[in-house]
DNA sequence: GCCAACGTTGGC
DNA sequence: GCCAACGTTGGC
């Protein structure tokens, strides 16, 4: 068995929200276009990682909820680009939002923090995991 | 809507 | 292989 691991997917409001992952229950991750971003879906991604599912382009961005991979990296039609599937996990009270992030120090180093990072899949640590999950779960 | 940061394309 | 031009992402 290998370590599960934790990713942050991003995906704009206007595309698909947490809220659409609650109703459809699964989707698929398609579309990516990144050749990074592909080669973590196609190497890495395994069934059973953690997702904090992030809303980017939003007001505010943050992550809205946790999504888990129900499927590892497989073709899209055409090839040569990857997809997964996602399940729906959680739903977040209130959005974690990018501010937040950004001013919670065990997170400095969490790639979405960093300046001018426009990775839409990216590695999460599990200890960056386990800090929003709690931050997100906070009800206040 | 602006624009900085980044990735990709294509001429040379 | 360099790099300018262009297109896209995404915070603000």
């Amino acid at each position: 068995m290998t370590t599960r691991r934790y990713w942050l997917m991003k995906c704009e409001p206007d595309v698909y929200t947490i809220d659409d992952l609650a109703r459809d229950g699964k989707t698929s991750w398609e579309g990516v276009r990144n050749y990074q971003a592909r080669n973590f879906m196609r190497d890495d991604v395994q069934e059973g990682d953690g997702v904090l599912f992030y809303a980017s382009n939003a007001k505010p961005s943050g992550v809205t909820g946790l999504a888990t991979i129900a499927r590892a990296g497989y073709l899209e039609e055409p090839p040569a680009w990857f997809m997964v599937d996602i399940a729906f996990v959680e739903r977040f009270p209130e959005i974690v939002s990018l501010a937040t992030l950004k001013s919670t120090k065990a997170l400095a180093k969490m790639m979405v923090t960093q300046k001018g990072s426009r990775l839409s899949v990216q590695p999460v640590t599990k200890a960056e995991y386990e800090i929003v999950v709690r931050i997100g779960r906070q009800r206040v």
